[in-house]
DNA sequence: GGGTGCAGTGCAACTAGTTGCATAGGTTCC
DNA sequence: GGAACCTATGCAACTAGTTGCACTGCACCC
């Protein structure tokens, strides 16, 4: 399992409360692992338990208190030890091709519009990340470290979002034409 | 929910067993839909209790008897609802991404060979999909109906690996170039 | 002064998926 | 004759993720 593993990466590029770490999730991290607050907060609990975090309380004023969480020694080696360590892809689950491929037994217009929905979401979020790239990478090839890292894997999201609208459009110029004749 | 959908819409293209229905998760429809045979049998039963399917026992000689299961009209109405129905994109969770954000935090070696096994993976993957685009669908302009969707379904499965091993590729590269300087 | 929204943490109940095991007769290979 | 594998169905226990709600208190806007 990997939340976990997204945290200690995120806590070790700096240190946070549960809620910082769930606004993390809504962007940067969040972009290629998905998590709720509700997540954020179980699991470092529990990884209080297995030490590999530690958690102090810092009083605020104007807001409550929090607590902030570090990565420790032992949170450090099993990021290590995780690193090194083989993983399968992810198992694939993907809801609009079920769909698509069982569009001769509903409304094709209907679907051609939800597919059409999709393609401007996907849109959206290439956008987004596009915008990050030009703000924060300006010079890619002169990235190193960290920085070239977090560089790749955002241009992984890139290739997704880029991969996805084409196959959108590709369905949909297939089922016009499908449709015409 | 997409498991039923995705029984249903494989139900619809051949009734048949359990059994058979795990097998066509292991090839075709889960390519893009996982399932395993212990969620297709209870989800199956569930499905009965929903009126989705109807289910009546074979005997068969040599072989253990078995349960074929068939769409109803109920389970067609359900289904051309649900296409119809506007769906999220699936929320993501790529582990090779955050192991390539957490890179600097391990072993660059080893993460380089994992990011090597998985390029090997999504290869492999692409060649099965291509195999059957050659041998399926040959002359694929000339498709259309549910043959087409089959194939539209295939191309979104050749592009995403596609991209992910292109992207394999581009972190690889930039990582061994990193490690050179 | 009242509503909305943000910062902050958390419980409880639920749904979906995973893993390991059980059973049972048949075939195939060595 | 025994091991391994295929067809066929299923239970039980577990892990992971989702959804809905609860509570506090400050700030800001109208």
């Amino acid at each position: 399992m990997a939340l976990e593993h997204a945290i200690l990466v995120s806590l070790d590029e700096r240190s946070g409360s549960g809620y910082e770490l769930a606004q993390r999730f809504e962007k940067s991290i969040g972009f290629f692992w998905a998590a709720t607050h509700q997540q954020i907060y179980r699991t470092l609990k529990r990884m209080v338990d297995l030490g590999w975090v530690s958690c102090h309380e810092v009083a605020q004023d104007g807001r409550p208190d929090k607590k902030v969480y570090e990565v420790t020694e032992a949170g450090h080696g099993e990021l290590a030890r995780w690193l090194a360590s083989p993983g399968e892809p992810e198992t694939i689950r993907h809801d609009l091709s079920v769909k698509v491929r069982g569009a001769s037994l509903g409304d094709p217009e209907a679907l051609m519009d939800e597919i059409a929905r999709h393609r401007a979401l996907h849109a959206e979020r290439l956008d987004v990340y596009l915008a990050i790239e030009k703000k924060d990478f300006p010079a890619p090839s002169a990235l190193s470290g960290r920085r070239l890292h977090q560089y790749l894997v955002l241009r992984g999201g890139i290739r997704g979002e880029q991969a996805l609208i084409e196959w959108c459009d590709e369905v949909l110029a297939a089922m016009r034409e499908d449709d015409r004749r």
